[in-house]
DNA sequence: GTAGGGTTAG
């Protein structure tokens, strides 16, 4: 029997359509074609390398590529979309600069993925030494390439460059609008985007539903629900559709507002509830405190037949984390581990969220051993939240053994040197805490500065500790000073001795009277109708003398508080904490 | 023949 003559574009399309999701099956056909010693033209190869690349088998797709006879442009091309589809910046790049010193001619589609996979590298000068490239070659006002030249300079957190490239566009389309608009809000910089947003009409340009889901993602990270509920209400007078992802960026912002109950009315009429509606009602319920609901929450998911992911999994275990519930933790852990799902094996995020649960419940032991047991390398927020259980149950000993692994991953994300410092001060040990901080100056860590945001008629209004800078200090110092001595009759004390968690080492000069966060409850107090409760954002954890400090508050006022700080919330109502004082 | 923007978690 003979083989075919020869195995044409033809012959090869039925069959790699029918095989296309399978990468086994493809695998065979190119062996098959291999066996026949028939040479196999480049067009077939570049077919089966476009399939490799959807389905995620680089190794095998450059393998393909390889075999090439002088690949072209166009190939080159795919095979770098496909090193950045998979989340592979560094091989992309170096497939551009092997691209690059071969002396091939790159053209405007090469250009938008090398960007982007610049961006993931998040190397400024070799970002910098493309955008080179890209004026040399005269690209620089392609469209497609500016947009991503723009996204990767607010990623390096250059965003006056990010906006020369925005202003100086000439076909500046809605496209590039939420770029720039969703880079903003992903990069933390919810403020900017939110102005981006309200000016994207001067260019004569109505937004869509993906500028409506970033500026929703923007209130949700400055909780600014007011701001957001007319986002949201616009969009729907303004015929924007309303999909999934709108709803779901809907649902996250009231989450991240600390309106549960608002959430919660919104989920059960979301028409199509997908996963992500599920993971973010769950999480919210958790970060909320309300960790039955979100388990039963969880519960009610799987009956309806849908499957959680691994996010949803780190939904559940923070929410068993917040409440200190280490059976039913571990309990969920091993049915992820044992489930015979990839999908579903624990990742890094899991296992800190286990050693946070284990360690601030007081297994110490168990959570260093839980962290020996790990199949991966332990990354800084596994070790960093055992730290901060030792901060808590002031283990001096373990905190610095932890410390030094720590340091090892991460040597210069501040919090930690702080928690380190905390565990130092607590024992006393200040020639320990003089040497973090000597240490912190010395290799130039800056420490975060603390500050609170209260959100007050569509305005957010930012506080820092000690600050007099907002209009209204007069009013809120003298009423802050007349709280004080209220609460102090009815058995507030200050406590000024060091904090605990990961709280910031505040300037000398800074009291803890007039933290952040204790000047945004006063200006609520002030300021927001009495109806309404008080909304804190705090960029870092609460303190623990501020924790205390709303709960007084929230008693002789009777007003509510809800405060979101960088973990979780709480709500304060009549002297009583939502988290129970476990955070 | 190919191309830029969106939701959960971290």
């Amino acid at each position: 029997m003979h083989p075919p003559t020869l195995f044409t574009k033809q012959t090869f399309k039925p069959l790699l359509q029918v095989c296309s999701s399978c990468p086994n099956q493809l695998k065979q056909i190119h062996a098959i074609v291999l066996s026949t010693g028939l040479s196999i033209k480049n067009s077939l190869i570049t077919q089966l390398l476009t399939c490799f690349t959807i389905l995620g088998d680089m190794p095998y797709a450059r393998q393909l590529f390889d075999e090439m006879h002088k690949p072209r442009t166009f190939l080159w091309n795919t095979l770098i979309k496909g090193y950045v589809k998979n989340e592979l910046p560094c091989e992309a790049a170096s497939v551009y600069r092997q691209m690059h010193s071969l002396g091939i001619s790159p053209d405007p589609f090469t250009y938008p993925f090398v960007v982007k996979a610049c961006s993931g590298l998040g190397e400024t000068w070799e970002g910098e030494a493309i955008h080179g490239h890209v004026v040399k070659y005269g690209l620089e006002f392609v469209a497609m390439v500016r947009t991503e030249l723009m996204i990767m300079y607010v990623k390096f957190g250059e965003l006056g460059l990010a906006d020369f490239l925005f202003e100086s566009m000439v076909e500046r389309d809605l496209v590039a609008w939420n770029a720039l608009i969703a880079a903003c809000v992903q990069m933390g910089y919810a403020g900017k985007a939110l102005s981006l947003f309200r000016q994207i009409g001067v260019d004569g340009i109505q937004p869509d539903a993906v500028s409506v889901v970033s500026a929703l993602s923007g209130c949700g990270q400055l909780g600014c629900l007011e701001i957001g509920e007319e986002i949201y209400r616009l969009a729907r007078k303004e015929g924007i559709d309303c999909n999934i992802i709108v709803e779901n960026a809907h649902l996250d912002m009231y989450v991240k507002c600390g309106s549960v109950e608002m959430a919660r009315d919104l989920f059960e009429i979301i028409p199509c509830r997908n996963v992500v509606s599920w993971s973010t009602m769950i999480a919210g319920y958790a970060m909320n405190g309300e960790s039955e609901k979100a388990l039963a929450l969880f519960s009610r998911m799987q009956s309806e037949g849908l499957k959680p992911n691994y996010v949803t999994y780190l939904g559940v275990l923070s929410a068993c984390s917040h409440s200190g519930l280490v059976s039913q933790g571990r309990a969920y852990f091993n049915r992820m581990a044992h489930s015979g799902d990839k999908n579903i094996q624990p990742r890094k995020e899991h296992y800190a969220c286990m050693v946070d649960l284990l360690g601030r419940s007081g297994h110490l032991d168990e959570a260093f051993n839980f962290i020996k047991s790990m199949p991966m390398e332990p990354d800084s927020g596994v070790w960093g939240a055992l730290l901060g259980a030792c901060v808590i149950h002031q283990n001096l000993e373990l905190a610095q053994h932890v410390a030094d692994n720590l340091f090892e991953v991460a040597p210069a994300i501040a919090s930690y040197h702080v928690l380190l410092s905390n565990v130092y001060a607590t024992a006393g040990r200040w020639d320990c805490v003089d040497k973090v901080r000597l240490r912190m100056r010395k290799k130039g860590i800056k420490k975060i500065t603390a500050y609170s945001s209260v959100e007050s008629d569509g305005e957010i209004h930012v506080f820092f500790g000690g600050d007099r800078s907002h209009p209204q200090s007069a009013s809120i110092y003298d009423k802050l000073e007349e709280l004080l001595k209220q609460m102090k009759c009815i058995g507030y004390i200050p406590k000024t001795g060091y904090v605990l968690h990961d709280v910031e080492m505040e300037d000398k000069e800074v009291t803890l009277s007039t933290h952040s966060e204790k000047l945004g409850i006063v200006f609520g107090l002030i300021n927001v109708k009495p109806e309404y409760p008080i909304r804190v954002m705090k960029n870092l954890r609460v303190c623990e003398d501020c924790h205390t400090f709303s709960k007084f508050i929230s008693k002789i006022t009777g007003r509510n508080i809800i405060m979101r700080d960088k973990k979780r919330f709480h709500h304060f109502r009549n002297g009583v904490c939502s988290c129970k004082d476990f955070w």
